[in-house]
DNA sequence: CCCTATAAATGGAACGTTCCAATAAATCAA
DNA sequence: TTGATTTATTGGAACGTTCCATTTATAGGG
């Protein structure tokens, strides 16, 4: 049944026996359209199986109704939840988000922003990839296309940022694991190559120094952020001649990796050795022993983007006020048993 | 430095001294330029900064270069995985595939795959919602867009299928089971919404008949495909007059929650009652106990999905054979130790 | 009844490309 | 030299919309 061309406005047109201009009118909901004529033409859209050519009406109208939204890794459901808090508020003010995986590869990244530019969206929405050059984005700020980082910033730019409060969730965690008693302690993961990791490591580093711990009781072991890394940084850690007992991981997937290292050596996270994440992916709660992890709301963060992102196209400007979103520990198994509590049991006992 | 109104070719033209032919010549690599003419374009371009518009151009190619990919749920690592592996194998096409989550939401599918046709897409690869009701691609059918559903198929439709065989899946993983002795088997989690369900619960009836396990030995407890489904299903399984003693899951996320549920009871998942998962997830290894489950290699079916597209687009047909990819069962320690291997080392003890 | 005000519908010129047909310039054969 | 051939370049007509400026139909006021 399909016709071999496709049906334009203009068949329409012919078929509710109304000019084109009358058919564009109803299309757009325009209310200066006699009611029982727009039934009629929308019966003919209906009949000719049309499909509106958004590429065409953007030819003349200012903006388009897509905006672009480039993660850095989508198979990391932290960045997955991101992408899906942006998605909902964009649905919900009929704008079509558009997700484009860079894969962490600058160059990826590179291709799918020119596509994406190409394809003229009103808006960009990026975690960059890692080892993103400096200007990389300055093409897009050229052409006055609103962008926000999200998650991620980089250096030196002028683009406003959504991100979480890393360095204070690095300081509540570090505080923790001091408070339970821990004096020597480990940063676990991540590379020199990525802001976050300055911003985790500056709250660490800053908590050690206002409790007391002293720089030569602080273990830094940099590594991928990955499963692997995580184990490789436990067992570099405890090859040290006075290791740490306790350790803060850049993210999530390093403290697993981490606590996986601990069970291969018959060590238990908790007990023997105190693990802590970053990020509060869904899988820390299940985990056995639960992770304790620094939770960041990255659905709710994606939201607050799309909002700036949205507003930032609504007053067709190309700035906005950067956003830290609040982080708060959430305390579970792999810190280890409350020191206190357990002596308070005791004596109850 | 940005020009207030956007570059077009005629700005370049004007620029580089040539005609807009001739740039837009330039802009597709054709050889009919002279090389010092081409160049002295290119630095055009790049003064002006200049972006190409392809929504322009698509008035007047017949294909675009966009591919949807239309997925039911991101923040399921399982679909993420099957998006990255497609979007690898259009990337080294020159493709540019754009992403859409629908959120198992069938609502939301619609209008994303409105926008998607807006867009002037060259074809869609989908896994479709749960709850798709069959019409829902008539219109993309009808307007002549190559189609696939990867991953799920819909229960009527004459839409190509790349799909892991499931059935075998669940008869593998089933044999398993009653190989190491359980004479009680159940089947956790999903609902019958879904044309997977049939296929992996037909395959574990199947090999349970096979196998002389009586229906009256089979417990099927439908659930939701989640963490929380799958706990729900364990303890009503449990609560039987004469309770199972081995689970096969639908999916993983059911199987980690019946292992959750099993520690809540102080039962070893393993040990005391075993459990098989499905897709074999990244996590699935790393759990505690890691998990038995049927592994269906989503990358793989991702870019073999990919593939049939761009066959399809390029031979412009809009019909494809079905694919059913291969799966294995990863047997791991959720499913119990082997009994025979443990009788046999006891003797030789 | 004509004149004006309002409502409804319409023609036509953009928008930024591509690509065909045509032109201009350079090369070659005789 | 002249015409034929090849090589580079170019104008102009699409493509499917939107939207301004008009036209046409309908109603109201006197």
């Amino acid at each position: 049944m399909a016709s071999r061309a496709k049906a334009t406005i203009l068949d329409i047109a012919r078929e509710a026996g109304v000019s084109k201009s009358t058919v564009s009118l109803v299309l757009q909901g325009s209310g200066l359209i006699r009611p029982e004529t727009a039934i009629k033409v929308r019966k003919a859209i209906e009949d000719v199986g049309y499909v509106y050519n958004r590429g065409a009406a953007n030819l003349r109208k200012a903006h388009s109704n897509v905006i672009g939204m480039v993660i850095n890794d989508l198979t990391n459901p932290f960045f997955a939840e991101l992408a899906v808090g942006m998605e909902r508020v964009f649905q919900a003010a009929g704008v079509v988000p558009f997700i484009a995986n860079t894969a962490e590869n600058p160059v990826r990244q590179e291709e799918v922003l020119k596509s994406l530019m190409e394809q003229g969206v009103a808006g960009l929405i990026v975690s960059p990839a890692r080892g993103t050059t400096p200007g990389a984005f300055r093409r897009i700020e050229t052409a006055g296309v609103p962008i926000v980082f999200a998650m991620r910033r980089l250096p030196d730019s002028r683009i406003p940022v959504i991100a979480p409060d890393n360095h204070r969730g690095a300081v509540l965690a570090t505080e923790h694991l001091i408070r339970k008693g821990h004096r020597r302690l480990a940063f676990f993961g991540g590379s020199s190559d990525l802001v976050v990791y300055h911003e985790r490591l500056g709250g660490f580093l800053e908590a050690c120094e206002t409790l007391g711990v002293p720089a030569a009781h602080r273990l830094v072991v940099e590594g991928e952020t990955s499963r692997k890394g995580g184990m490789a940084c436990l067992e570099t850690a405890l090859a040290a001649a006075e290791p740490p007992t306790a350790a803060l991981c850049f993210n999530d997937a390093v403290a697993f990796g981490a606590m996986l290292a601990l069970r291969r050596r018959n060590l238990e996270a908790g007990a023997d050795f105190a693990v802590v994440g970053f990020d509060d992916v869904a899988e820390a709660e299940h985990y056995s022993p639960a992770l304790t992890s620094v939770a960041v709301d990255s659905a709710g963060l994606g939201e607050r983007a799309a909002h700036v992102m949205l507003k930032m196209i609504q007053s067709r400007t190309t700035r906005a006020e950067d956003h830290v979103g609040a982080v708060n520990l959430v305390v579970r198994e792999s810190s280890g048993p409350d020191r206190n509590k357990q002596v308070g049991d005791a004596a109850w006992a």
